[in-house]
DNA sequence: CACTATTGACTACAGGCGTAATCGGTGAGA
DNA sequence: TCTCACCGATTACGCCTGTAGTCAATAGTG
């Protein structure tokens, strides 16, 4: 279950987390516009998902409708570690120090991420 | 300049960042060992790299020395930023409620990210 | 001087990925 | 019934990537 999904994968994946069961033609028509694909690339992706079981499809009519099998949150925590193993020797602090330094970070943002942390000690 | 650099691309860059010059003997030697690469796979690596201008070699004697051309900060951003981006909005604050979560992150992990967010309060 | 070890350059090649055309089946309208 | 549009499946194909072998030059050794 949950082989490795590519970048292109990773987008007609969004679409569906966000809205399912849909048809191909659904999916399509929900890309991102600024990747421009045609309807028969979307199709080839949702096979691919289909055979690595990140997907599933019901018959319905003539056509299919498909659904996510694996959760956003799990594929989106393991994408996460994996840049912080990759760049961080697994912590999280020096990837928010980081960022942070680079002004990437509104006051507002370090607000809600502070509320967050007082919430979460235990 | 920094084109697109690939996992087995980083890993070279990891030990040029660590140290450097070095010679491409000595990059094949401070690979991790847990991915045994030829010193050929190496030398390739440095080669594609240097094609990308990510490094720059400069000559000694009959071998070369290879060093960094980017450093290692604006990379780790860099792909900091396109993970956020793509996953979280663009926004560090739903990165660290997933991780944190899922138990990702231990109470000195939260203080330590805590202080930092202190001292960067403006 | 002949031989070997080293080094960078070049070549190789399979698998993954992005992108898409084409094919074969079938239901809907003419 | 004939045709066409639409659907999923199959096939294509070039590029990138990981991994490495081979080649040509050269420097050191006996």
């Amino acid at each position: 279950m949950a082989e490795r999904i590519s970048e292109a994968e990773h987008a007609v994946m969004e679409v569906l987390w966000d809205e399912s069961p849909l048809t191909a033609q659904e999916v399509a028509e929900r890309i991102p516009s600024d990747r421009d694909w045609s309807a028969n690339t979307v199709k080839t992706l949702l096979g691919r998902l289909l055979a690595e079981n990140a997907i599933a499809h019901e018959e319905d009519g003539r056509r299919y409708r498909y659904r996510p099998l694996i959760a956003r949150d799990g594929y989106v925590v393991g994408e996460s570690r994996r840049l912080m193993d990759r760049l961080f020797g697994g912590r999280l602090a020096p990837l928010v120090a980081h960022l942070a330094e680079r002004d990437e970070l509104s006051d507002d943002d370090i607000a809600e991420i502070e509320a967050l942390l007082k919430g979460l000690k235990s």
